[in-house]
DNA sequence: TATCCGTGGCC
DNA sequence: TGGCCAAGGAT
């Protein structure tokens, strides 16, 4: 299985930038900061404009966390956008300017979880690490343990499964990304396609004729249309256009639900994505 | 562990 | 049309 998907790997692999020769370790994080949640293609372009405006980690370090946010534009999550430039903040004055290497220095950063301090790891630095996603979970449960569906995660788990796979250090990268790519490309949620999986013969979901999904489900995500979360997002989507500060009174007239917009608000001053100023008005983070 | 946190595209 | 899904993390 290893084998034959890094030779997969390396023939029908994308050339994203972020496997570009030369692809900065600060490149890395920055790119995985996005991808979490976000799918590759509204990544890119903003990818780009971000690194070009903040090459290193001192230079985002140097401007204020509301630019980061600004930049971060309609990617979502807006709080990964502060703290990808808290990241910055730390690195400059803990870690010398330089993306920390080592998983456990990654997992200190904010912003930072289980999957995004290894995928820098070991593919910014070629570590022999587990790197464990939605993508490469679905592909585990489906070719290993013959289930439809990868389920609710389970950290612990996951990096077991991950790691029982693993082949010798020098793969890791290959082997990391390309079953990962796999996931992405081939054995997809919906429709997967698996007339051209170079892992079919072994499938376990295959062989067992392709049964539903068995075991507790994922959690379904609360109906987005007038959430509090789309509050959220009208009040960030007004700031992040506003060329000055913005008066509680236009935020009013950015949504109707005056206790929503106020538990909206409060939040975003909570989370440190806005700032109140003095008279009565907002804005992002100095 | 379950829930919260944005946004947009797809079938 | 609307639910599902997308290289997760924090609490």
């Amino acid at each position: 299985m290893q084998q034959e998907i890094i030779d997969w790997f390396e023939a029908e692999g994308r050339d994203l930038p972020w496997r570009q020769p030369g692809f900065t370790p600060w490149g890395s994080l920055v790119s995985e900061f996005m991808l979490q949640q976000t799918p590759v293609a509204r990544v890119i372009p903003k990818l780009e404009e971000f690194l070009q405006r903040w090459p290193t980690p001192a230079a985002l370090a140097a401007s204020p966390s509301g630019d980061a946010v600004r930049a971060w534009a309609n990617l979502g999550y807006p709080r990964r956008a502060l703290w990808l430039h808290q990241c910055a903040v730390t690195i400059v004055e803990k870690f010398k300017g330089e993306v920390p290497r080592d998983v456990e220095d990654l997992l200190s950063l904010p912003g930072v979880g289980p999957y995004t301090a290894r995928a820098v790891a070991v593919f910014a630095f070629g570590a022999h690490e587990p790197v464990v996603d939605t993508n490469i979970r679905r592909v585990i449960a489906r070719h290993n343990q013959g289930n439809a569906d990868q389920g609710p995660p389970s950290t612990q788990r996951d990096l077991e499964a991950m790691t029982a796979l693993l082949p010798s250090p020098e793969k890791s990268p290959a082997f990391n990304a390309g079953i990962m790519e796999l996931g992405a490309l081939v054995c997809t949620a919906r429709n997967p396609r698996c007339d051209v999986c170079p892992i079919a013969h072994t499938c376990a979901w295959k062989k067992a004729g392709y049964p539903e999904h068995v075991g507790p489900k994922k959690t379904v995500q609360k109906k987005y249309e007038g959430s509090d979360r789309q509050a959220r997002g009208a009040v960030m989507a007004l700031l992040r256009q506003a060329q000055h500060t913005v008066s509680s009174e236009e935020l009013q007239a950015c949504w109707p639900d005056h206790a929503q917009l106020g538990r909206a608000i409060t939040g975003l001053l909570q989370d440190g994505l806005i700032e109140l100023v003095a008279d009565d008005s907002y804005q992002l983070p100095a």
